[in-house]
DNA sequence: ATCTATTAATAAAT
DNA sequence: TATTTATTAATAGAT
């Protein structure tokens, strides 16, 4: 019900995810009052988001609908007893450590060890999820390895034009030896990227003419310091 | 969002109300679950219908959601009494909940996600590590397919063997058709697996030459009752 | 319960 | 954060 589909699994970017919350906060909210109000129901809504933020709905008040809650499930009034505070402790810590028991599990098997409960179903699910992961960490890897090639090459290319100005400025206009020029040049830092980093730095002679083909073209030519920016 | 447009007020039909509770009902426990996974959220939803009944969500526990909602409403029940036994028992949580959080990033990363903090080293060493635990689940898929395979092709040999028993004791030693034999053993099941459990218990003409490439001899030959145990 | 025409929610863009 | 818009999801009413 937006401009894409989605799955319904953890938001990655933060950004996003706080967006989605605002929104779907909202969402709920609205529906759950709705509810109320439609059917006659007595409804409560308690959200923390990530950050730890408190947002809440009811429709009587929050008291009314934890203590019936309370009630209703035969628990009376354990919360705020002192007593009790240690079960709920006690409890919090049991249900955390089978949270911690089975996902380490999980890790265990992701890692590749512990596999003898697994079905022949599971064992291809783990192999599909093994791959997907293998493929996100290989293109992460290879998109930043690709920002630091088109860094260097921004840097070789300001290196470059101060070699080209630091010459200017020796040698002003004077008619030079143009073999000493390209050496000059040819010998920088230039690391070429072909696919995505356009630099072109060749001196070529102006009385060679280009009969290059249309898709190689300005390859050769009389492009003395002409050097695309990034 | 259904046939018609509706206005938010009570349902006074009590059957379209009851209707409209289960579905709405249903709806919201979805848009709860959903946010608590789309924003990493803890959510907590109560629902009492008109006639009383109860219906909850919690994307933890509601003991806990209700806890925390108390917590964080009242900040001076925070330490109102800070027996050392509930301390004991804040701070075991604590722990477990940051070993818990420790281990979901680690394994968030293992799925390809979440992989923005990561140096080209980690990004490196995550890739081997997946690579590895690829390994390994394949190995244990293929050894449980082999044993799988080998079982089957034991149980071939038996229920083979058997028949072989049963023809004799119909037969006797009398001098019989071959075709009856051979259609009597091709019928089997078989199950043939090329590369490691040579089984081979296929039947063909004496005067259909081979012709297949080297690689791919013994497809076809007289190998009557020729079947390598294993 | 199941089916759809229709409205509502919302993902992505701005 | 708020608004807009294209698209999906929820659901009202019918069966």
């Amino acid at each position: 019900m937006g401009r894409g589909k989605i799955v319904i699994r953890r938001i990655d970017n933060p950004t996003s995810r706080q967006v989605t919350f605002s929104k779907r906060r909202n969402g709920l909210m609205k529906k759950a009052k709705e509810l109320a109000i439609l059917c006659d129901a007595e409804v409560g809504v308690v959200i923390f988001s990530s950050t730890g933020k408190l947002y809440d709905f009811s429709s009587t008040s929050m008291k009314s609908v934890i203590e019936r809650y309370n009630k209703s499930k035969d628990e009376q009034h354990q919360m705020g007893n002192p007593t009790s505070e240690v079960k709920f402790w006690q409890r919090e810590a049991a249900v955390l450590k089978q949270q911690l028991q089975t996902l380490q599990e999980n890790h265990r098997q992701m890692m590749g060890e512990q596999l003898s409960g697994l079905s022949i179903t599971d064992l291809q699910n783990l192999e599909n999820q093994l791959e997907m992961s293998l493929q996100g960490v290989r293109m992460k890897k290879e998109q930043i390895l690709m920002d630091q090639i088109q860094d260097l090459n921004r840097k070789s290319n300001l290196i470059h034009q101060e070699n080209v100005e630091l010459y200017k400025k020796v040698y002003g206009t004077r008619d030079v030896n143009r073999a000493n020029i390209s050496s000059l040049l040819t010998n920088d830092l230039a690391i070429r990227e072909e696919s995505h980093v356009p630099v072109h730095l060749q001196l070529s002679q102006p009385q060679q003419q280009n009969y290059d083909t249309p898709a190689r073209a300005t390859k050769s030519g009389y492009n003395f310091l002409h050097s695309t920016s990034i």
